[in-house]
DNA sequence: ATGGTAGTGTTACTA
């Protein structure tokens, strides 16, 4: 079985390519996040023409998530237990959704961005990160044997090579202690990063301004996090930079992990 | 030259 993950940064802007990717990756799972799209508006039919279901999670133009597979999607959850609120009043985003695919609990997640060191939307950040945790334990304490995968676009870049250059993100987000130790609390859950052994010194997202891609000035910041059994499953990951290329590409390339 | 690109949807906001 394949399972992927791609912030397509528009579904409606990307449903061509993204089909066309699907067709030619042998993928039987597929996160993705920032669809960008109310549940109206996904084009869920361009997926069921070519054997896949989809389950979708927007409320607006901003954010979105969805599963998409061929090996069944059951138990679809929106949000997962605990997840925090945001705005005024407050409410639940469209960051997470979840689903049993092929015998895998899939989550798709679209961790808040954070904006910046003083911004509200950091806290909110890391009190996101830090109830996916508690959420993470307990599905672990409910079933250690059990099989999920905690995937999507992270906003985190938990090493210094995760980013081109450490001085660049002086003051930044995504590099800073709190954001990264709130990433190790998903790991110290027991959520093995499993691409990065495979994949060494690579990136998945290169920013669309100051020719980032073409200068290979990237961030690796979208992960696939397995629990114990799942872990043990993993043959090898690839992140598919290829995609990245061209006209109408996503800002994200697509992560793969081929279990056994 | 305080920049650049992309998407949604409106002349702003998010990333």
């Amino acid at each position: 079985m394949r399972i992927a993950t791609w912030n397509v940064n528009s579904m409606r802007a990307r449903i061509d390519r993204a089909v066309a990717w699907l067709e030619r990756s042998d993928i039987d799972v597929l996160a993705v996040q920032e669809t960008k799209a109310k549940d109206e508006q996904f084009p869920t039919a361009r997926f069921e023409e070519i054997g896949y279901q989809v389950a979708h999670l927007g409320h607006s133009q901003w954010n979105g998530v969805a599963i998409i597979s061929r090996v069944g999607i059951e138990d679809v959850e929106l949000g997962f237990p605990g997840m925090p609120s945001w705005g005024d009043p407050p409410a639940a985003e469209a960051r997470a959704i979840g689903a049993t695919c092929g015998g895998v609990r899939i989550w798709s997640l679209y961790v808040p961005n954070g904006r910046t060191l003083e911004d509200p939307h950091l806290a909110y950040k890391l009190q996101w990160l830090d109830a996916l945790r508690t959420a993470g334990q307990d599905w672990l304490a409910a079933d250690p044997q059990a099989q999920i995968a905690l995937v999507g676009d992270w906003n985190v870049a938990p090493q210094d090579d995760d980013v081109w250059d450490m001085a660049a993100f002086e003051g930044s987000t995504h590099v800073s202690q709190p954001e990264r130790d709130a990433f190790h609390g998903v790991v110290d859950a027991g959520f093995a990063d499993v691409v990065r052994p495979h994949t060494p010194g690579a990136f998945t997202y290169w920013d669309y301004t100051q020719l980032r891609f073409p200068k290979k000035q990237g961030m690796r910041i979208d992960f696939v996090l397995a629990s114990p059994v799942l872990a043990g499953r993993v043959k090898t990951a690839m992140i598919d930079r290829e995609e990245r290329k061209g006209k109408g590409a996503s800002d994200h390339a697509p992560v793969i992990v081929e279990l056994t």
